[in-house]
DNA sequence: AATAATCACAACCGCCTGTAA
DNA sequence: CTTACAGGCGGTTGTGATTAT
């Protein structure tokens, strides 16, 4: 599917690092007009800037919002448990993080922890030993889904950066989490027209459709919204969905899909 | 003091999804 | 249904600052 690429080299615009002018004009603008339609923008706030450019140097840079300042010890443990838990979705983890930027989080990742932590792998003398005490630290295996479970039920974030919004559950899988208690789903459409009672769903996820073959069900996760992150701090998500639906989605669960 | 190595982080790039026409 | 666009995301790069030799 052809494209124009977003910021044309061959448009005579700024690149590099936004000077002083740019940066009022950017704000003002912003300011008055808010934020969205990026590339208009650029034209309207009289910027030589595609419109990249201008939306990430105001989430990054100018939001008022934006926290200044080194990352404090509790940000920084609450990065490295989000990132054992989710990988590099920066934005999710920087979601966590009022007044951090992904950006932010990315870089302090790649630049102080990512080093650190392979240290620390590093210089333990037994490795194995200590995944054995704490399974859900291993090391990322390159070829497993993003979004796996391990044969010891933990579960596991791919590092590549793979979007994952959907999950295909089948209806093996189903009966165990549509069945009482608890459920993650605002309804379940079946074939038969049949739903889960709504009342009994709490949910970061919205069942979409139904596969009409195998009947699967396909629901997107709200990622804003998953509202048990907040506990984050405290908890594995593993040990979340565990606890939820008591551990019923298959370790061999290769229908856990992405995409 | 000079140079090399490392760090920190802003900015860019390419790819993806959602959506409107 | 197809296409083009806007916006969003994660990976990577460029560069100035800092530290080590």
């Amino acid at each position: 599917m052809g494209r124009n690429p977003c910021c044309s080299k061959d448009e005579d615009l700024n690149r590099g690092a936004w000077t002083a002018m740019e940066d009022k004009l950017l704000t003002d603008y912003v300011k008055t007009h808010g934020e969205g339609k990026w590339r208009s923008l650029t034209k309207r706030a009289g910027l030589k800037r595609c419109g990249k450019s201008c939306r990430l140097r105001w989430l990054n840079y100018l939001r008022p919002d934006i926290k200044r300042g080194n990352i404090t010890h509790d940000e920084e443990e609450l990065i490295i448990r989000l990132h054992k838990l989710l990988g590099n979705r920066w934005s999710l983890i920087a979601g966590r993080l009022p007044g951090r930027t992904d950006n932010e989080i990315k870089n302090y990742w790649n630049t102080n922890l990512r080093r650190r932590l392979q240290k620390n792998n590093h210089n333990s003398s037994n490795l194995k030993v200590k995944e054995k005490e704490n399974p859900n630290s291993k090391i990322q295996q390159p070829d497993q889904h993003p979004f796996t479970m391990n044969t010891d039920s933990s579960f596991m974030v791919q590092t590549k950066a793979t979007r994952c919004t959907k999950v295909v559950i089948s209806q093996e899988q189903l009966k165990p989490i549509v069945a009482p208690p608890p459920i993650y789903v605002d309804h379940v459409i079946h074939d038969d027209d049949k739903a889960v009672d709504p009342e009994s769903i709490l949910s970061p996820f919205v069942w979409k459709e139904v596969d009409n073959d195998d009947l699967d069900l396909k629901l997107d996760f709200k990622m804003d919204e998953l509202d048990f992150f907040s506990d984050l701090p405290n908890k594995d998500f593993s040990q979340v969905l565990l606890e939820n639906n008591k551990g019923h989605l298959s370790p061999k669960s290769d229908n856990l899909l992405h995409r």
